[in-house]
DNA sequence: CGCAGTTTTGATTCATCTCAATTTGTGTGG
DNA sequence: CCACACAAATTGAGATGAATCAAAACTGCG
């Protein structure tokens, strides 16, 4: 099914990408013998699947131009995007768990990643320490982003989400060299929507909001960010109510403070 | 701050905890080389914090006994909490990618862990690629793990979030030698409820729908499965409109079936 | 025993979803 | 090149599920 090409020389060293993808800042020589694993490039065409949930894995994949989603299904075949991912970035590491994937990974435009055996991973990980720790860095960065998903989840208010998505966008954009304030967005409002926990409707309201009020500028998926310090303010709420305000009668004062030692009282026992 | 004191006989070999856990299928002469770079084994009386999110991070952490939860701050102190850690689970792993903890983990009984310094981790996986390989899967189960909390977060309804979150615990605890159907509940209904986007108050009354459908008995933190199928039911959302039903009109499928070949349409090309 | 924290329950409000109609954009075939 | 079909986005009106506010009951701890 996979047809792997030896790599002859796909040439990291020369990748304008390397910093944010896995070589991160491997030196000169383990990034040579880090080349020697790569399995070769993948074209894959807009709404192409670079893998699927159940499929078997095998190895990780690091997006070298383009676009993609990955995303979940409920037993009842709800979906849920899970991320969006953009050159350097690393897709396919929920495989390692069960060597099966778990996700779908879908290019939204189309795209070219980078292949890399995961066997052929743990191999070199194992004799260039760089390399390890760069792809533990990348796994747990992962874990990371998915709290920051979390949060926009469970706690977020459609404006404070959306506005938290654009910046989040327009960051990891900038790091590659495009423009803070106007960038194409790949993905549907209903993808943005399903990555937000939103209906599509809920998210198209909230761009008009931001709109109206002269933060951004919408056509259609291109965004033009007018006011980037409105927008970072947006991503916090006011806290309008009581509830939000750090509880000062003595009875929780005092509770808080029996718990904010850390470390510092837990009994180091020898094992 | 941080007493390690060298473990005289950690002994994982004798924890019963041990397939869930980081050693995971690790073979006898493997273990004892594990044991060696364990910290020893720390104390945390409830409510107290193993770490804090800015504190530096130098260790990943096994629960071996006691319970906790993980938790996230927003910028304006609204709090999320991202996970629950039972026996044989790790702690700690958020802080890898810039060696700063981006979390919270704090005890919601007294509780022990093992501590596990992350440079002779690193150190030891070097050498052992089975440590090697259960590491990475225990850092991607983290992620997987992670989705399924969004799809909770993202698409799931009250009820349908609680059954999953009981049936969660409940096959945790299964797999660790507990009842399958009774259980006490470590935690509040608000961090339940945190844990599931949910007010407290809403999380209470999903368990009188519950309790009052037969489906389980609820006293205060003590909860008995009465009715597991009738739980798993509630875990899936009956598909009453339409719009959750399968699109057949012919353009819908003609689409769906354009983006279902995977890789095999994929060019791959040599670097 | 008494108090504080936790949980339950009720009444009401509100943010987001749902349903529906329209507009805009895009690709295709005649 | 236009017309058509379809996907995507906007907008409005109304429905609804969960949040909010409030009060009471319960529990466990000092």
């Amino acid at each position: 099914m996979k047809i792997e090409i030896p790599s002859l020389q796909t040439a990291c060293a020369q990748c304008n990408l390397r910093e944010f993808c896995l070589p991160g800042d491997l030196g000169n020589i383990d990034m040579d013998r880090f080349n020697t694993v790569l399995g070769g490039r993948i074209r894959i065409k807009r709404g192409h699947h670079l893998y699927r949930s159940g499929e078997r894995f095998s190895a990780i994949y690091a997006v070298k131009s383009g676009f993609f989603k990955t995303d979940v299904l409920t037993d009842d075949a709800r979906d849920h995007v899970t991320g969006f991912q953009m050159a350097g970035e690393i897709l396919g590491m929920d495989g390692i768990s069960n060597e099966v994937h778990t996700c779908n990974a879908v290019a939204l435009e189309d795209s070219e990643v980078c292949l890399i055996p995961y066997a052929d991973l743990e191999g070199l990980s194992r004799e260039l320490r760089t390399l390890q720790h760069q792809l533990h860095k990348v796994m747990s960065r992962e874990i990371v982003r998915g709290h920051s998903t979390m949060l926009l989840l469970g706690v977020k208010r459609v404006d404070e989400s959306l506005a938290a998505f654009l910046l989040d966008l327009s960051k990891r954009l900038t790091a590659r060299g495009y423009s803070p304030t106007e960038f194409h967005l790949r993905m549907t409002r209903e993808e943005i929507g399903s990555y937000l926990g939103l209906k599509l409707e809920t998210v198209s309201r909230s761009f008009s909001r931001f709109q109206e009020e002269g933060i951004i500028s919408v056509e259609q998926r291109h965004i033009r960010i007018l006011d980037i310090s409105g927008l970072k303010k947006l991503m916090t709420r006011i806290p309008a109510n009581p509830r939000c305000i750090v509880p000062t009668n003595s009875q929780k004062m005092r509770r808080l403070q029996g718990t904010s030692r850390g470390l510092h009282e837990a009994a180091v026992l020898s094992a």
